[in-house]
DNA sequence: AAGACGAAAGTGGTTGA
DNA sequence: TCAACAACTTTCGTCTT
């Protein structure tokens, strides 16, 4: 994701008028090549900064820059105006001076208190950051879930469920809106919490806050099973050019996308010449052997492959 | 003997009346 | 709310390597 993008000619420098504006990626900042001012700084690319050769790599690295959300509450350095009403040099203030500051002093009590995050707040970020690191997922998503979780409560929907439950379906639509791809299975074990009851949650949640979240895609599990089987990168990529061309030929839709995601690397590692057997990959994938063999079938009489 | 294959029956979730 | 439906699972017998 590119946040900013640079266009020769779109842009004007203030000073001199000069239409050639450059990047200076080290510095982050636009300068105009004439005068060198600075026409815009802090400018961030928070897209990957290594390259990438496929969708799933791009998914697998895009975690980079700083997460655009700060659920720190509490944790920051407060600035608090001092005890007594003297100045800078110890002098003491003068009477109507010293009541206006007892009186901002008194302000910035109340406000302190009312700034500061409920106790519970500060749990669930914890709880969240726990089971996130436990699922291996980036400090990004984890703030990505917190701040559906915080949504939640704002609009009242804890009320009658439990905490656990709407942490981890928070985190589950977290996983989706950032392509990293984790089954309800996987989100459910690291939380603690029942499976069926996390799938409930996660499309109360989904429906109540009206966050669209886009369909799981089978190519989101590739690198995650070859790496569980310990296959190439080759077996990787062809594997992803069989999703790819079955997902034009919509034969995946409505189908579990961990099977034919199984599917395509079991076909993949045949062609490649490292086959795994079935129930290998049914096993990482958390499938069935059978649903990977219909899945199987149904890629290879489609796509006129022949293993 | 292990792996692959496929049929049959059961299960949980979605959809539309 | 209920029935129909598609997809997945379990189980099991047979075929292939």
């Amino acid at each position: 994701m590119v946040i900013y993008q640079f266009e020769k000619g779109k842009m004007k420098c203030p000073s001199c008028g000069n239409e050639e504006i450059i990047l200076d990626p080290a510095r982050g900042e636009l300068v105009c090549s004439k005068c060198g001012l600075v026409v815009r700084e802090s400018i961030i690319d928070y897209g990957p900064d290594w390259r990438s050769f496929s969708e799933e790599e791009a998914a697998e690295r895009g975690h980079v820059g700083l997460p655009l959300t700060h659920p720190h509450y509490g944790l920051e350095l407060p600035t608090e105006i001092g005890k007594e009403d003297r100045d800078i040099y110890g002098r003491r203030l003068p009477a109507e001076r010293a009541r206006k500051v007892d009186r901002l002093r008194t302000l910035q009590a109340k406000t302190k208190y009312l700034a500061t995050p409920s106790r519970s707040m500060v749990q669930a970020n914890m709880m969240i950051n726990t089971i996130c690191s436990n699922l291996n997922l980036p400090k990004a998503t984890a703030d990505e879930a917190f701040y559906v979780y915080s949504r939640a409560v704002k609009q009242g929907l804890i009320k009658g469920r439990k905490i656990k439950t709407i942490i981890a379906a928070s985190i589950y639509i977290a996983c989706r809106l950032h392509t990293r791809a984790r089954t309800l299975e996987e989100v459910a074990l690291a939380a603690g919490v029942e499976e069926k009851e996390l799938g409930k949650c996660f499309r109360l949640l989904a429906r109540k806050l009206g966050i669209k979240v886009p369909p799981l895609r089978p190519v989101e599990f590739i690198p995650r099973i070859c790496r569980a089987l310990g296959l190439s990168d080759k077996v990787q990529a062809k594997a992803v050019e069989i999703v790819r061309k079955a997902e034009e030929m919509g034969i995946t839709a409505g189908k579990d996308p961990t099977g034919v995601a199984a599917a395509a690397v079991y076909i993949a590692s045949v062609l490649c010449g490292e086959r795994r057997t079935q129930r290998e990959l049914a096993e990482v994938a958390h499938v069935t052997e059978v649903t990977v063999r219909n899945r199987y079938r149904e890629l290879q009489e489609k796509l006129g492959i022949k293993v």
